[in-house]
DNA sequence: ATATTATATATAGATGATCGATATATGTCA
DNA sequence: TGACATATATCGATCATCTATATATAATAT
């Protein structure tokens, strides 16, 4: 995995909690993740967009014209009932993932099954 | 990322964590992981022998043949100085790759730089 | 003694996620 | 007017990992 790159998969998850409160354009998401993970993560536009209309078709959000606070045309997308329940999956397969990745870190040994 | 798939790119820190404190062959490594990852892992042969291979070739780790315990020749690897020094790397890439994608779940917001 | 199964090591090709490069259009600022 | 930042979009390349496959040995069952 590069440096800044998102990886792990965990990229389709970020942006649905991105949007779960409030809806975005994609250059929005694209800041907004940058913020909120202190520098971290770099989203690339080339990542983002495909992904966007991967969940769209998927119905996992709607998209549509809007007017930013600045007054600009933008594409705004909101999450739909069905995408909160794939970030509620998601959340929970990363939950399990982090977890377990402790446990061989941390040495953590399980009773033989 | 699929089930039981490892990914993320953290394969290599697991393997070394594995043979931090023990020599170990490679099957053996695969039934540790499963066990420790209490069954969230499952590393197939076809990913760790290549890995494996390259972290040789690197000098991250040694191989020598060796007899394991019910008298059965097998191939152990050895973490060398400069394989610890990528694990711990490794490590802190993991630290602070777990913390921004808490940081972007939880909603914790950083002043704008 | 022989067949079957589990263990073990290995490699090649396929898949999937993400990046880098590139294209295009609009709005802002000097 | 020209340069630059913002914004959306697509395509090909890259990399990690998986699946499938091959091969060998040891253990177990017949």
């Amino acid at each position: 995995m590069k440096d800044k790159s998102i990886g792990g998969g965990n990229t389709t998850m970020l942006i649905l909690r991105l949007i779960e409160n409030e809806d975005m354009y994609g250059y929005q998401m694209i800041d907004a993740l940058e913020k909120k993970s202190n520098h971290v993560f770099a989203l690339k536009a080339g990542t983002l967009y495909p992904i966007l209309h991967g969940l769209e078709q998927q119905e996992m959000i709607t998209a549509y014209d809007g007017v930013s606070e600045e007054g600009r045309q933008r594409r705004y997308y909101q999450i739909t009932k069905k995408g909160r329940k794939l970030l509620d999956e998601k959340k929970k397969e990363w939950e399990t993932y982090a977890s377990a990745i402790k446990n061989v870190m941390g040495g953590i040994s399980y009773a033989e099954v």
